[in-house]
DNA sequence: CGCTATCTTGAATCCCTTCAAGTCGCGTGG
DNA sequence: CCACGCGACTTGAAGGGATTCAAGATAGCG
């Protein structure tokens, strides 16, 4: 089930075909995109790209988690998104970035001179229509984690980002299989805007009530789904998307 | 130098023509769209629409403000946006949206028949190229917002926004006339993740300190730009876009 | 002129943070 | 093999910033 990348393997093997900025593309076009990409991997903890700096490539992220965030001048951060296989670094008409990137987890991008992007952008309507979809859906997300940042306790933090981590786990929910945070309690905390103490103590509350077990620091099972979707705060239908 | 609009003006005269979906579009694609557009007004405080609500139209921001929001089941409020002019509400391939939409002023849209407009996306690269540029600022400015929710403190987040209404303000600032708070205490706390309480606290302790003096409880004037700036919590380049 | 929505201010409370100490797991090297 | 060190995590206690609850002030409007 699991697909190994092979850089090798041309684009209509690649694990995010049909999700990335070149989803709505048919053959021909992804010929012209197949000349012009090229693969670079990022190790666990390396910075992607700084605020502020110029901008040369748009990337996708083929394998790994990325975190974009942004820190304050006294060492506060807030992360504001993560970046899952598929999603996109840079924007079309930017010169620069907004927010640090950096690998999570080692990370494979497949990047595009950000010019030379520019110019499918102008000349490919599939590819401006798929990164406008890809870009009203992280709109949507973000909005909905402005929610969480505004008016959510930590209790109900904890709660949504778990469900969340449950929800699109790559690992099928039926296997009973533990599933696994992507991110140590800082990252946790920087993502909920918590501190970490906050993060293990909410966690641990979560243990004591039933709602969790954890194998190890990183694995964990839920008991109860119900009690946890309670505790996100939302309604039963609305869910975050990100 | 305020245009005063006017619906039977031609699109050429519109005041958001060159900011909002149409701005890349030429005389005849623009054409085109004339045939399809509708005026709405909307009354200051009355909905818009409703997070789930079907969506018939996708619409703009003529004139006046628009807010986007969620409520909890408890009543708590997170504002996730405001719509300005030539901003838009929808999102061509969502059938629903997301948050609730209100006028906080009174508001006049123009709107397209949402099936309509996604016809034009598919077959009108300037459309798609003018949202998707649109989105990708949207979501920058919203993950702007994310930090100020996630890490900054009552009185940064009020800088923060003081700052962000001298500057978009309309009304020019050389000309030493005050400013206007669009929202009301209320409107701002939800805005900012505060109560009500906090944000009059905050403005009174601006006031206090000298930095901002009030003509009235919405008319303000700004007399340390510098310490505003600095209150803020951000680099001295680094400023919101929203 | 008084009604009401909006806003201000005060006092008490609380949730989260801060500061601090200690635990756990793991790789390294003596 | 085990001591050691280190990063990640947990837990406790104290403190503080924002909320909550409450009372009163102000302004807009019929």
């Amino acid at each position: 089930m699991n697909f190994v990348f092979n850089e090798r393997d041309g684009c209509g093997k690649c694990p995010i075909r049909h999700r990335a900025v070149c989803a709505r593309c048919d053959e021909d076009e992804l010929s012209v995109l197949e000349g012009m990409k090229s693969y670079k991997t990022i190790e666990q903890g390396e910075p992607i790209i700084w605020r502020g700096d110029d901008l040369h490539h748009i990337s996708s992220v083929v394998s790994g988690i990325a975190s974009l965030s942004r820190t304050l001048e006294d060492g506060r951060t807030q992360v504001v998104g993560l970046l899952l296989p598929s999603d996109f670094i840079g924007s079309p008409g930017r010169q620069t970035v907004d927010f640090d990137v950096t690998a999570v987890t080692d990370v494979t991008l497949c990047r595009f001179e950000r010019r030379s992007f520019e110019k499918l952008v102008q000349d490919v309507p599939h590819i401006s229509q798929r990164v406008m979809e890809m870009a009203l859906d992280e709109l949507s997300a973000a909005r909905e984690w402005m929610v969480l940042l505004g008016r959510k306790t930590a209790r109900e933090k904890i709660a949504t980002f778990i469900e969340m981590v449950v929800r699109r786990d790559t690992v099928p929910i039926h296997a009973g299989q533990p599933h696994t945070l992507p991110l140590t309690r800082e990252e946790i905390a920087n993502f909920l805007g918590l501190t970490l103490e906050t993060v293990s103590r909410q966690l641990s509350s979560m243990k004591k009530d039933g709602v969790l077990t954890f194998e190890d620091r990183r694995r964990f099972t839920v008991l109860d789904l119900a009690a946890l979707q309670d505790a996100t705060g939302d309604d039963a239908d609305g869910g975050i998307i990100v």
